[in-house]
DNA sequence: GCGAAATGATAACTACACATACCAATTCAT
DNA sequence: ATGAATTGGTATGTGTAGTTATCATTTCGC
């Protein structure tokens, strides 16, 4: 039926009605989907470690807790671990620094290189930090059963490994 | 057996193994691969359509679909329709329309609002592009079997609607 | 041991991504 | 009908995210 449609736009229903399905196309496609979810987890990180207090991102975090877990490496390993761009690692890193949390000190064994270690500060916003962060993946698989938040960690497991 | 480590290495032998767990927890968080699936799917895009001879990005494939599908509508449209910021659709748009690909003209309606149409060149642009980019989805659920491809775009839609 | 290749880091550049603030225009409530 | 709230858009500032180029230093090949 096209009594939906004004005087005039009746020419217009069957286009209108494929517009529709393109847009849809390009919406559900893999890519859309993913960075959809990638924006909504970045916003639950935000709001969950603001609200305990702390204003840092998801990548800080990562490199914060990757310099815990291993003192003394450089900036290159730091950016591998957590896969990362090695011109882009050098800008967290140094926020994290500004910061206080970080302390950078150029290696005696190779001098183009910085060894990084936690300050003690760094280290209690760390430890501050890691329940907030666990905790907070559940917000971000919220929508799904606990059956299909395994599946889908199992399958985001998959495709990030190539 | 801590025969894998050399003299005077022994006593970090459990400190080391701890530390590599605590690694691993946050490398395999649900944000964590999130992120890592965004990168290698903005990797995938970029690849496939460098391959194709264009170069944009992502957000502006997903903003010159918005536009081709629904002509005429304004920018707070497109970026309420792929969710995006207000404020970066604008700079999104404006490259748009230095490529030649899409027409902003102050509305007649509401002067406040600029209504967006595609140019030749930016419909034959979509047009080129969109089983390309059709096509690309497979490149970025490759690792995955054809049903864990559908259970994996299940589960990400459900996490992207709320 | 010495030139070439590789590596660690930075700089410059482009493009998101979002928050906040602001202006202009429109709509809503009374 | 008019003041208040809303809406469309831009500006500003911070922080990724990646490319390419450059520089210093180290390691590798022979």
């Amino acid at each position: 039926m096209i009594t939906f449609f004004r005087d005039g736009q009746a020419a217009n229903a069957i286009h209108f009605v494929f517009k529709l399905q393109d847009t849809m196309a390009v919406l559900d496609m893999a890519g859309h989907l993913i960075r959809r979810i990638h924006q909504q987890s970045t916003h639950w990180f935000a709001q969950r470690t603001q609200e305990a207090g702390y204003d840092l991102t998801p990548v800080q975090f990562a490199a914060l807790d990757a310099i815990g877990t291993h003192p003394g490496s450089d900036q290159a390993f730091v950016a591998q671990h957590i896969a990362y761009d090695r011109a882009t690692i050098g800008g967290v890193i140094e926020r994290l620094e500004n910061k206080g949390w970080v302390a950078r000190v150029v290696s005696a064994r190779d001098r183009r290189s910085r060894e990084l270690t936690l300050t003690s500060a760094g280290q209690r916003v760390l430890s501050d930090l890691q329940p907030i962060v666990q905790a907070l993946q559940d917000d971000i698989l919220q929508p799904l059963s606990d059956q299909d938040r395994e599946t889908f960690l199992r399958l985001a497991r998959q495709l990030v490994w190539p």
